[in-house]
DNA sequence: AGCCTTTGACCAGCG
DNA sequence: TCGCTGGTCAAAGGC
């Protein structure tokens, strides 16, 4: 266990956290049982020092202090604390100002704030009677720098790092004494509650429901964590607005569809009154859903359970060790983190950008570390909340305060041998969540799916209660099953020597590859525009060099980006892949609707895959839908069902060769004279459109992001 | 086959 | 304008 706290200090500028032992030791030792986590440095007195005094967290000094023994009560832990070599976090946290995080103001949460009343949860700590700071600091959640909490909606027991940069961590006394038998097993149990007592019940009620036979006969006593970020949700579309808040989430599930400022719902909740306070101003600032954690893990990028591609790595001023850089590679997700390792591939720092517009990948998916690598979901999977606000809608955009911690196995036994009344089994690491099995979240209302809906949360705030209700009940239909769902893939053959690759998109080459049967490299492209799922890969033709296959997966989010130039015009948008219509090969592949059966029928989507059927899929491909060939006799009048009736045909675009203005839509016309008559309806403006691509894929059903 | 990492180069912001 | 710095790109190779 030494693994963790002696790593991991609370980041945050304005209250920077020491490393859960010297945490609570600070905490216990002190009578600060009541005292702010964000009370200024300078009123810290030494329990809680100042912001670089807290940061100073020998490892080596921690790891002799537990050697020697239960030091956790010792109450000038912290000013035992070497000065890492790294020099001041928030020093350099302050450095990035790119980030914007900004500042809270830490006066609010003043003590006195709190005194006042026994229900304001605001930023403390108190530990509830009779409950032993040993005990505490033996937890694995804090040995572990995590929270954990069962997730509201799969019963599974997400981890959360104690490293919450900038955000608050409120733990508090479960007022009501009953709670304390909400989690009774001290070594692994403890309730991230919302500290609202309006919004009690939800995030433990899965909790609750454990059969008497799964709990221990010792009671332990609840306590209530509350993480709270300065980020704010705005209405707006701003990815970095984001709330970490457990309370927020909770309080949201339970209130569902009260349109009431996530920030308000937070300081309704720390306040428990809902008064507004300068806090709510300060976090209203807050553009960033950075999250730095000092975490003492092994883990991969990976390990927080979303998959990260690395795309850079620098070595940054002022930082001992270099810096990785991450994408989530989610299709539509922006997310991106930041991992500084030691040389040790401890993860020194993680920063996290933006928010996940999904949920976890299905463990399958993941790079799962199973439990046996102890790996456990240290995430506060503040994803629930916002998982149904739409892609471009993002009222709640979710701080996701995941990191990876590398678990004991006793931190994957621990909640995995829970079990909820209801049956459900409480599986540590990469249970399967019902929200997980929307895979295929680009859509909002697989996000919707994720989580928290089941509970009543209604991630817009505005969202209709019905909306909220389909949602739930996807959610309910869907769980259980992964639901296997592909993106589109369009084949487009060409013999065209124009440039396949310049069809007006912008894409970014990720990978070559020679493929088996073609000694014609193959080219990977993702599509540069943000939140584009589509990707695409290039190859010549192993036949004829002047015939480029390529072929795309996904569909258009996106207009074709403005011309970057005439020439560039001249070359792009249309007169590839109306080239490959001239060559009178083109292909389009198909998922297999029945992959897609279940999951269309709940999705209830005005077109669904389930009703798009094309003539000759038989032809094509047993097991990946059908598939059409524009030079298969018979197919000349091919029409898809389902897409219109000015849609029935492949719109395929004749022009090519000369610039051609932009169209209404914004996409490049075509230029040049046409060398193939247009399929479509004359006087169907889908011959304006500037690609066969975007023009198949755009009369594709929207399917559940296929 | 597809995606990932590596790593040098490039770009943009800032002083 | 230049240099510094952080962030990103992208070719190449690996898994």
């Amino acid at each position: 266990m030494g693994g963790y706290d002696d790593h991991v200090a609370m980041m945050g500028d304005w209250m920077p956290g020491p490393s859960p032992r010297t945490f609570f030791s600070a905490i216990l030792g002190d009578d600060v049982a009541s005292r702010s986590f964000s009370e200024p440095a300078g009123e810290n007195n030494g329990a809680f020092a100042g912001p670089e005094e807290q940061m100073k967290s020998g490892k080596a000094d921690e790891k002799n202090r537990e050697q020697a023994g239960d030091e956790a009560t010792k109450p000038n832990a912290l000013s035992d604390h070497k000065v890492t070599s790294r020099g001041g976090l928030l020093e350099r946290m302050a450095a990035r100002a790119g980030f914007n995080a900004p500042r809270l103001n830490t006066e609010s949460r003043r003590p006195a704030d709190v005194s006042q009343s026994t229900e304001i949860r605001s930023p403390y700590l108190t530990i509830p009677p009779g409950l032993s700071p040993t005990t505490l600091l033996d937890s694995p959640v804090f040995l572990s720098n995590s929270l954990v909490q069962p997730s509201p909606t799969t019963g599974k027991f997400s981890f959360a790092p104690s490293g919450y940069g900038r955000s608050s961590m409120l733990m508090t006394e479960a007022p009501d004494k009953s709670k304390d038998t909400l989690f009774q097993n001290s070594s692994s149990c403890f309730a991230f509650k919302p500290v609202a007592e309006s919004t009690p019940s939800l995030f433990l009620g899965s909790v609750s429901k454990l059969p008497p036979s799964t709990l221990p006969q010792q009671s332990f006593p609840s306590i209530e964590v509350s993480i709270q970020s300065e980020s704010t949700l705005q209405p707006s579309v701003e990815p970095a607005k984001v709330q970490a808040d457990f309370s927020r989430t909770v309080a949201e599930k339970d209130n569902g569809g009260n349109n009431v400022s996530s920030e308000s719902r937070v300081f309704d909740t720390v306040a428990g009154g809902g008064e507004q306070t300068p806090l709510l101003d300060e976090q209203q600032e807050d553009a960033d859903q950075r999250l730095e954690g000092y975490i003492n893990v092994g883990s991969a990028p990976s390990e927080d359970g979303y998959n990260w591609r690395k795309y850079g790595q620098k070595q940054v001023k002022g930082s001992e060790y270099p810096r990785s850089y991450y994408k989530c590679t989610h299709p539509n997700c922006p997310v991106k983190k930041k991992v500084e390792r030691s040389h040790e591939g401890h993860i020194t720092e993680i920063i996290y950008k933006g928010a996940h517009n999904h949920p976890k990948p299905p463990p399958n998916r993941r790079s799962a570390m199973g439990c046996s690598n102890a790996r456990s979901d240290m995430q506060v999977d503040i994803t629930e909340q916002a998982a149904s606000a739409g892609a471009s809608d993002w009222r709640h955009d979710n701080l996701e305060v995941t990191s990876s911690t590398l678990l004991g196995p006793e931190y994957c036994n621990a909640p995995s041998t829970l079990q909820a009344a209801n049956g459900t089994q409480f599986e540590s690491g990469d249970a399967v969540d019902g929200s997980s099995t929307f895979s295929n979240d680009e859509d909002e209302e697989d996000r919707g799916t994720h989580g928290s809906v089941s509970l009543g949360y209604d991630g817009e705030g505005d969202e209709s209660e019905s909306k909220r209700r389909k949602i739930e009940v996807y959610a309910t239909e869907m769980s259980g099953a992964t639901r296997a769902i592909r993106e589109p893939r369009v084949v487009v053959q060409t013999t065209s020597e124009v440039d396949i690759l310049d069809d007006g998109y912008r894409w970014r080459k990720y990978g070559q590859k020679v493929v088996k049967g073609n000694p014609n490299p193959r080219s990977y492209y993702k599509c540069t525009n943000a939140g584009c799922t589509v990707r695409k890969h290039v190859e010549r033709a192993s036949h004829d060099l002047k015939s480029v296959i390529t072929t795309y997966e996904g569909k258009h989010n996106h207009d074709v980006p403005a011309a970057r130039n005439s020439s560039h015009a001249s070359s792009g948008v249309s007169n590839t892949i109306p080239s490959q219509a001239a060559a009178g090969q083109i292909q389009v592949h198909r998922p297999e609707p029945s992959q897609m059966q279940n999951s269309m029928a709940r999705f209830e989507r005005p077109h669904s895959l389930g009703s798009f059927s094309l003539p000759g899929r038989q032809q094509l491909g047993p097991s990946h839908g059908f598939a059409f060939g524009m030079n298969q006799p018979g197919l000349a009048n091919l029409a898809m069902a389902g897409l219109g009736p000015n849609q029935g045909k492949l719109p395929l675009h004749p022009y090519f060769g000369q610039p051609r203005p932009m169209n209404e839509m914004g996409f490049m016309l075509p230029k040049g004279e046409p060398k193939l008559e247009p399929m479509s309806e004359p006087g169907s403006n889908l011959t304006n459109s500037s690609s066969v691509y975007h023009q198949i894929m755009s009369r594709l059903p929207l399917g559940p992001q296929m």
